[in-house]
DNA sequence: CTCCTGAGTTGGATTCTCCAACCCGCTACC
DNA sequence: GGTAGCGGGTTGGAGAATCCAACTCAGGAG
């Protein structure tokens, strides 16, 4: 567990934060089949094609992180299923947000899968700002607080 | 490389395409420090807190893949900086969302990193479906075609 | 009694990551 | 002219994480 610990020197940054609890990989394959329904442990291991090993530690690490919730739903042959607590519902824009992405620079041909709003029509996510509501993304936001070192003379993030 | 090649029967989808790319530990706080400004390979040792060696190696597969483009920007002391692409800059919501989760789930106390929008107010993204405006992340949209296997009975993404 | 399923464990080989030290071309200082 | 420093990496070896296949264990089903 190289957690984001040690690292003497780095920024103190939220999103180093969440990759400690999510970056590692098949963490967030994990949650996108939560998030679809599919909560056992078998059919985790088929969609994501991870090694079960691994799945196991991972499965283990997100219900230690309160992202997932482990639950006997079955007493007689004692059977678990894990389920998305608050936490790990919360993760669903990251993961569209990534989908998009992907759709849109790495998968060749059409998006191999697509989601349909509850309004009707093909499901993409756009980032707006909270408060004005505009599209974030053209570079025009700047640095009001910042955590660590190395203060940029240009930021461009958002 | 362990790309997303093998795996035999895995869900074909965008995130984990996109995660082939820049899932991998260290490629998104590259990426953090990259659209921060910080675009020279010892600022991005120091503010990730990453080794060189493996930030060597995370920046040259971020360059194959056209997230970053390295540009000499001094002849003489041949020296290098990494500037993002397109899709570089795509990423910004990604990790703003990322950003959200972490201040939100992971990070105790408050945000390390706060971004002032355009309009004014502290930066804070917001995920919405692009055709109708409504924020995304109540569970209310279906799949419409998924590639993969193991349909879900309940699709709460999104 | 045997087979099957779900949910993991275990072992061994391979790969990745960490850290510290080193290198190279160039510039600045004394 | 020597040497110290910097930016941008490479290299080596130790330790950790990952992969894969095989195994376990408990509880049905036939």
């Amino acid at each position: 567990m190289t957690r984001a610990s040690s690292a003497s020197s780095a920024r103190e940054c939220s999103i180093a934060n969440a990759l400690a609890v999510v970056g590692e990989r098949w963490s967030l394959l994990v949650l996108r089949e939560v998030l679809l329904g599919n909560v056992r442990f078998e059919s985790i291991v088929a969609n994501t094609g991870g090694s079960r090993d691994i799945l196991t530690a991972r499965l283990r690490t997100l219900v230690d992180a309160e992202v997932l919730e482990r639950r006997l739903y079955d007493e007689h042959p004692r059977r678990y299923e894990y389920l998305p607590t608050e936490a790990g519902r919360a993760l669903q824009p990251v993961l569209l947000a990534l989908m998009d992405w992907g759709d849109r620079y790495v998968t060749q041909g059409p998006p191999p899968t697509v989601w349909e709003h509850a309004c009707g029509e093909e499901l993409h996510v756009t980032a707006v700002c909270a408060a004005c509501g505009e599209p974030v993304g053209s570079g025009e936001s700047r640095l009001l607080r910042l955590g660590g070192i190395d203060q940029p003379r240009t930021a461009s993030l958002g």
